[in-house]
DNA sequence: CTGAAAGCGCTTACAG
DNA sequence: CTGAAAGCGCTTACAG
């Protein structure tokens, strides 16, 4: 065995001589458990429980052990690890959205919230309309052992997929407009609550005639941002007529269209509130193409925050959700969840939509 | 040991039975090394020559273990892999790109690339005026025992970055402007290419006042796109007057500025050529603040071909470079180079950016 | 509270 | 061309 026979390609030390052995000494040989076993004089099996932090271990053992670690930068081999534990410490980001900003925020996020932990980031782009979409991801769940997976609308929404990922025994985390899971599975984006902050700021600018442009069938913060629409019009007294309610995909393209249809009205509606910002923007062309001009005109406000919202004129009033500490805060509770010893779990799972107050949005024409 | 006697956990199976054992059977045990060298009769050592293709094996014995291993789906275990390897099958981008639509794409690309293979791709955003930077990236390429590491602009342009990786034996590919390192390391995209259409194209509509907004000095594409730009030019005989070559950061803020500058000028350019979208759009702005009009006052054109291209008015000029497709390529090229068995070396490892003619470029008011 | 043995699933010399 | 043994660096029962 190993243990019993010293390794010549590894740096020679006794008991003795821990304290001069460090990080000073630039690039070094990697240790092992063995080796701090032998420098503590102790077996693997009290190292492998320190740095478990499996409790059972005399204190004072246990930071003599600790010192060793810390003063050598020890850390596990993550292969060797995920081999024994039949569990890797690698987390997948499993998400179809489409907005890149969004991508890059909640990566950014993920990464930040992971920072100091062991466990990488694996991204999962996928498309929701592959008829192999659950098998891949079970498959790679379980080839790779994933340690979990977090998952953004709108496949966050597909409970079927949830069920498999359970069968299997996969940590996850979901974001998700509404709660659509148990609490420490969820992250909560509360759409609605931005939805209506929208409207509360386009009734009083003193709109009567607005119109909302929806977001696919296919994602629940599309229906989520209509109720909050709704629900804020109300407490101004005030309602979507039905032929003010327009149908989107979430698209550019879809925004200009609604657009378009909504100026060629009898009665054009005087603000609209689009489900995000992308079809915001195509309204802004329909305006233009028209040879109307927003605010004056018709006022619009977006929801996402894009960068386009301070590139386009005049700049979109449009509700922004925390992204990045989305993601943060999802890497934290999935870790937290399962491995208590690495990380507190986070003060809040839930976050709050707030508006952006910028140029698009005035007061009718009297 | 564990070859001698049978594991209850696993599914009984004598020889005999191959063909009825498959991926019909749904959700099952997995299979090891040893279940495949039990059916084929032969020892594990053989399996692993053949699915690690090391030719020392008869071509009968291959082909009857290839068949029970497709059969089976077997796939060797990543990690027990990774730690008798010393070599994981993750591979790394490391990037410092700020355009999010860029980080999609190329993620997308890298990800097509790998697609049938084992690699998966990790992330790791990096800030070039990090002081740890070179050894946190080395630490990460060490400790995860990374495959290898794709670099874009501008950190594949730290070549003190990359002598560290060399030193350490980590394979990567660089993505950059032109080759600053061996074929089989680089991805060239030659924005000198591109760069000179855009000149060729607005000196062709007439124009003889021509701007050029310049990139940070710390990305080598800024300069490649100028030195291009001037090139094409030179072929109509023209040259940037010293007045109307600007210096810009990349940002939209930055290209509005330098577009102030330009229009405040005695005798403003015609034409401008951004060295990126973000900073185009930034000149749209200062035409528009001016009272002035795109392409009528001045005619704009940007590099990138971002999602905003297309949505602003009027539609920018610009050039594309095939990001899906680079980041297709450096997967492969990585893989090939140092697994030959697992794919063919890409056809073409350099690509070419493109002119995307659309509005934003007229010839110059009489 | 602590340790010796066996095992996770693969590969690398070394024989033959 | 093929195999038995040892090893990669960790953890899990099982003892004590």
């Amino acid at each position: 065995m190993a243990d019993d026979k010293p390794d010549p390609a590894k740096p020679e030390m006794s008991r003795g001589d821990t304290v001069s052995a460090g990080a000073a000494n630039g690039r070094r040989v990697k240790l092992t458990i063995t080796d701090i076993a032998k420098m503590a004089g102790v077996s693997k099996k009290t190292v492998s429980r320190v740095i478990n932090h499996s409790g059972l271990v005399r204190d004072e053992t246990r930071e003599r052990i600790m010192k060793i670690v810390e003063e050598h930068g020890y850390q596990p081999d993550p292969q060797a690890r995920a081999l024994a534990l039949r569990r890797s410490t690698l987390i997948a980001l499993i998400s179809n959205q489409p907005n890149p900003q969004y991508i890059v925020d909640i990566q950014g996020g993920i990464l930040t919230g992971m920072a100091g932990t062991p466990y990488q980031l694996v991204i999962r782009p996928c498309d929701r309309s592959s008829p192999t979409l659950h098998d891949d991801i079970c498959d790679i769940v379980q080839h790779q052992k994933l340690f979990g997976v977090i998952l953004t609308p709108s496949i966050s929404e597909d409970d079927e997929l949830i069920g498999r990922l359970r069968q299997i025994g996969c940590p996850y985390v979901r974001i998700a407009a509404v709660s659509l899971d148990t609490p420490e599975n969820m992250i909560e984006t509360h759409d609605y609550v931005g939805a209506a902050e929208a409207a509360r700021h386009i009734a009083s600018l003193g709109h009567t005639r607005i119109a909302h442009i929806h977001g696919p069938d296919t994602f629940l913060s599309a229906a989520e941002r209509l109720r909050g629409f709704r629900v804020g019009l109300a407490e101004y007294g005030m309602k979507i007529e039905p032929q003010y309610l327009m149908k989107g995909g979430y698209t550019f393209e879809s925004g200009m269209e609604c657009g378009k249809q909504l100026l060629a009205l009898d009665v054009p509606p005087t603000a609209v509130f689009a489900g995000n910002d992308e079809m915001a923007v195509g309204v802004y062309q329909a305006v233009r193409q028209a040879g109307l001009r927003v605010p004056d005109d018709l006022s619009i406000v977006g929801f996402d925050d894009s960068p386009i919202a301070t590139r386009i004129w005049p700049k979109l009033t449009t509700v922004r959700l925390p992204i990045v500490q989305m993601g943060r805060i999802a890497a934290e509770l999935l870790i937290s969840n399962h491995d208590r010893m690495a990380m507190q779990p986070p003060a809040a799972t839930s976050v709050m939509p707030s508006l952006v107050v910028r140029e698009s949005a005035a007061a009718p024409r009297a």
